[in-house]
DNA sequence: TTAAATAAGGATGTTTTTGTCTTTTATTGT
DNA sequence: ACAATAAAAGACAAAAACATCCTTATTTAA
């Protein structure tokens, strides 16, 4: 519905490393994916894509893994969205029209961008970080039992 | 980002097509596709599963075409994204988990789930007829010239 | 300095979505 | 009846999304 597998692969990678980075060893991308049941090689492939976009740390070699710094932990989840999905995920018209406009609108326009708006603020407004805290504090889970 | 390129293409001939259905003549194929730029061949695949499903009516032969029964322009645009994307599609858990609960929840659901119950409400909210008027009275568009 | 570990990168494969083309079936006006 | 018309249906094709595998580059511990 709202993102693509490799967006959900790509959040809960990133969260379960943030929730990590607390150790002083680096994360794996074996353990990242059984704890989020996961691809193993795809996720790779979505992590590399945020490490280039600077969203995640890596170091490779013998300990080397994945990791956060404290700049990368205060992240809004939007930035791993659009790093992803493309920046202009979040402007497009939910109808498919050509282009989202006031002066055109579509027929769920009125509707629709006010929800986006909504969609915008909840991406915009929740570090990683703080995604992170609700799996540590076991309030949110990435995988079911 | 919400519907699939087929939601997409259906809901805006389905609601062309209510737009015509003052009209004693039927809609063709064509005419719907040169309306709401979409894939002819396509859209008419889908407009046969709309068909199936009873949202929209048709009739072959000379004259024939899609229209719409009152009742079928009363119907909710949820009934459109249902038939589409399945019946599933407004409960799934939004990061991706096998399912959405509120006991087992994901990072984002407090929030998403009441995104989620937004759209379902603008979905259950807007009946066919309604957004047929918005074009009909010009305050809205099916393609942008 | 060498072997092991680990991410990065590239090639390839599979599945799903999106799209086209052709044939069949039903309907209707003549 | 017949020809024309239009949707239904089925076969096929292309593109994108999803996924795996193999090789390479880098790092570190021994
Ligand atoms: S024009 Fe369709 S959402 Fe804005
Ligand atoms: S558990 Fe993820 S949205 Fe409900």
């Amino acid at each position: 519905m709202l993102f693509s597998k490799t967006c959900e692969y790509g959040i809960r990678a990133a969260v379960y490393i943030a929730s990590q980075s607390d150790k002083t060893e680096k994360t794996g991308i074996e353990e990242i994916c059984e704890n989020i049941e996961a691809p193993r090689h795809f996720t790779a492939k979505i992590l590399q894509i945020l490490t280039r976009n600077h969203l995640l740390s890596s170091q490779k070699g013998v300990n080397g893994g994945f990791y956060m710094t404290a700049e990368q932990l205060k992240q809004p989840m939007i930035a791993l969205v659009e790093a992803i999905e493309g920046k202009e995920v979040l402007s497009k018209c939910g109808l498919g029209l050509k282009a989202c406009s006031e002066t055109e609108p579509c027929p769920l326009h009125n509707k629709y961008a006010s929800i986006r708006n909504n969609i915008k603020q909840m991406l915009s407004g929740m570090t990683i970080k703080d995604m992170a805290v609700s799996l540590q504090t076991g309030k949110a889970f990435l995988k079911i039992d």
